[in-house]
RNA sequence: GCCCCCGUAGCUCAGUGGAUAGAGCAUCCCCCUCCUAAGGGGAGGGUCACACGUUCGAUUCGUGUCGGGGGCACCA
């Protein structure tokens, strides 16, 4: 058996060969678990315990028929049973002691995998309405959506990350209105403002700009404005409706401009917002371009050449409850305007369209009723279902001074991204969105978030690569001659622990992408910090032994790779040195007042 | 009412069906003449909510109960 795959694979196939003379190889997969103490060796496999059964022998027996037809290999130091019928593999060095240098070998490429096999997949995240400031709940899903598609892309996949902005809908009506109204204002022609219209100051920042561009050319009288308006106490959408619908009569072709500037501005913001936050999309999926193309007419007649739509009330009706649903669904209003689930199904089936062999949906928890809907008019269309992908992501509840922050749709509170990130940091910004598995609520701990103390895990694995960088130029050799080192020179428990902890990398990256589970890199660089953090206690560096010296540098800088790998994984960076002045967020930009408030209607 | 998520140490949470269930924080004790102490070592702390089932083996899978959170629009 070769040496040249990575010490695991290598026992994979030397069971797979020994298992395969007891029993049909499809029927067992060789399962080979690090084990949780030092004393049951490096690996264990329990194929003796599965084969057992059907052998009708005692598993301890089998094992002992299995070591024995073990292919000899240069890297095995011994077998032992244990257990019930465990075979505990104990490894020589030589076969941890390699990694070191042929992770220094792969370089940024250390920790892909071709588990993804090509395959394109399309991840769709944050997409959230461009009618304000994104606010710390989309940040959760683009802080995981951005750290999902960078493991899956690791992990051997073709991954298009994608915004699916919400330009056509009733929300943007709503803040061109409101942004118009607020316009109105600056030329004396006052409009009570609805209560269920945006309110944020960045409406009214809007308006300004609108009037200091463009003068007094939307300006209308106020009275033409709420004609025949239904009063707003008893009616307050069909309120603002109204005001929607005058303002298109009275503006023309310049409701537009204002929608459209509306538009931009948002948009625009959010972008430049998750930029910063080191988010970056391939492509802005327009939900107008759907209207405009015809391919939402073309999604519903394709659901109604298979029989799916009906018509009741002046409706159109998908009966989404033959896929599952608790009640059928309007697609088509009886305003005669396609409702949002409309536009998705078009939108979906355009995705399978574009030829990905996986479609990944990031959406917020509160949409989970929805996607048996979208999966049951993919079927309906005749699509395959299975290859859409929801994940759900959960709220993020911020934590400040042991007091929950309140932030409520209905309150109209919120705190924005924008001011969270300047808060605490990009960089714990993305670790703690990601510490959770994204099915769980999170909670978002502030004080610890901005705390430069060893109780931050941001810092903790932060400070493990500072101080490799450190050694490295204490030192002052060339790195690149660090894969020239005698790596059996690594003895010592700490060196090889570190070693088996760097070995776990690619597959810890493969499993994520599996999982749809980022949240297991942050664990992992824990663990990994953990392990340099404790030789670095227990062995000096740069010692006299020039040999020793090296092989010790070569294993410092191939966890530092390690490290940074896997940080860029989760879009947080490796500084190489950590001082408490430069640490400091938002050093550039002044920090925002966490505590202010905006209208959140989205 | 129906659906989804969760229940593991005092707190916040990890834990591909495996052996004595882990980490951080908090509490207590110890370690800088030395490459950054933003670090390391040690101690205490558990009925893995509960019951039944599946099997060689269940914190993990299934069913049910209890408890917490969320969702159920001709909104997006």
């Amino acid at each position: 058996m070769t040496r040249s795959q990575d010490p695991k694979s290598h026992l994979v196939a030397l069971f797979q060969h020994a298992a395969s003379q007891f029993a049909k190889a499809e029927h067992l997969s060789i399962e080979l678990e690090r084990p949780k103490q030092a004393s049951h060796g490096d690996f264990a496999c329990n194929v003796a315990m599965q084969l057992a059964k059907a052998l009708k022998r005692n598993p301890r027996e089998v094992a002992q028929s299995i070591i024995a037809s073990l292919p000899a290999s240069d890297l095995v130091e011994k077998t032992e049973i244990a257990g019930p019928g465990f075979i505990n593999i104990f490894l020589k060095p030589a076969a941890w002691q390699n990694v070191a240098l042929q992770t220094l070998q792969a370089g940024e490429e250390y920790g892909r995998s071709g588990v993804g096999q090509g395959k394109k997949v399309q991840i769709e995240f944050v997409s959230a309405n461009p009618t304000g400031p994104l606010h710390v709940g989309h940040g959760r899903g683009a802080a995981f959506g951005a750290s999902l598609a960078n493991v899956l892309g690791h992990a051997g996949y073709q991954v298009q990350r994608e915004y699916y902005v919400n330009d056509a809908g009733r929300q943007m009506d709503i803040l061109a209105l409101s942004t118009w109204l607020r316009y109105l204002s600056l030329g004396n022609q006052f409009v009570p403002f609805p209560a269920n219209a945006y309110q944020g100051d960045y409406v009214s920042a809007m308006a300004d700009s609108i009037f200091a561009l463009h003068g007094e050319r939307y300006m209308r009288l106020a009275a033409a404005v709420i004609a025949n308006v239904p009063d707003a106490a008893s009616d307050p959408e069909g309120h603002l409706d109204a005001l929607i619908a005058n303002a298109k009569n009275l503006l023309g072709a310049d409701y537009a401009y204002v929608h459209g500037h509306a538009l931009e501005e948002q948009l625009g913001d959010g972008r430049n917002d998750l930029t910063e936050f080191g988010v970056i999309f391939d492509t802005w999926f327009s939900e107008k371009t759907l209207h405009e193309s015809g391919l939402i007419d073309k999604a519903v007649k394709q659901l109604q050449q298979h029989g799916h739509i009906y018509e009741q009330n002046g409706a159109l009706w998908f009966r989404s409850t033959v896929f599952g649903d608790e009640k059928d669904r309007v697609v088509l209003r009886e305003n005669g305007i396609y409702t949002y689930f409309a536009a998705d199904i078009a939108y979906h089936l355009n995705k399978f369209e574009r030829g990905f062999d996986r479609v990944i949906d990031v959406w917020g928890a509160d949409h989970h009723g929805y996607i048996s809907r979208v999966k049951g008019a993919l079927t309906a269309a005749g699509a395959d279902p299975d290859r859409l992908t929801v994940t759900l992501v959960q709220f993020a509840v911020l934590w400040e001074g042991g007091q929950k922050k309140s932030m409520s749709t209905r309150s109209g509170q919120y705190v924005t991204l924008r001011e969270l990130r300047h808060e605490v940091g990009n960089d714990a910004c993305r670790f703690f969105y990601v510490l959770r598995k994204s099915d769980q609520h999170l909670d978002f701990d502030l004080d610890l978030a901005k705390s430069q103390s060893n109780d931050n895990p941001v810092y903790y694995i932060q400070y493990a690569h500072a101080r490799i960088c450190s050694v490295l130029s204490a030192w002052g050799g060339i790195e690149a001659d660090l894969v020239d080192a005698n790596s059996a020179r690594l003895q010592h428990p700490q060196e090889l622990a570190l070693l088996r902890r760097i070995a776990e990398f690619p597959e810890t990256v493969a499993a994520a992408a599996r999982d749809l589970a980022p949240h297991s890199i942050a664990y992992y660089l824990k663990d990994l910090a953990a392990e340099l953090h404790g030789l670095y206690a227990s062995c000096q560096f740069l010692v006299d032994d020039e040999e020793l010296k090296l092989a010790r540098l070569s294993l410092i800088a191939a966890t530092r790779l390690v490290l940074r790998n896997g940080l860029a994984l989760l879009g947080v960076s490796a500084p190489e040195r950590m001082s408490r002045e430069a640490a400091r967020p938002g050093a550039e930009t002044p920090p925002a007042e966490i505590g202010s408030t905006q209208q959140n209607l989205a």
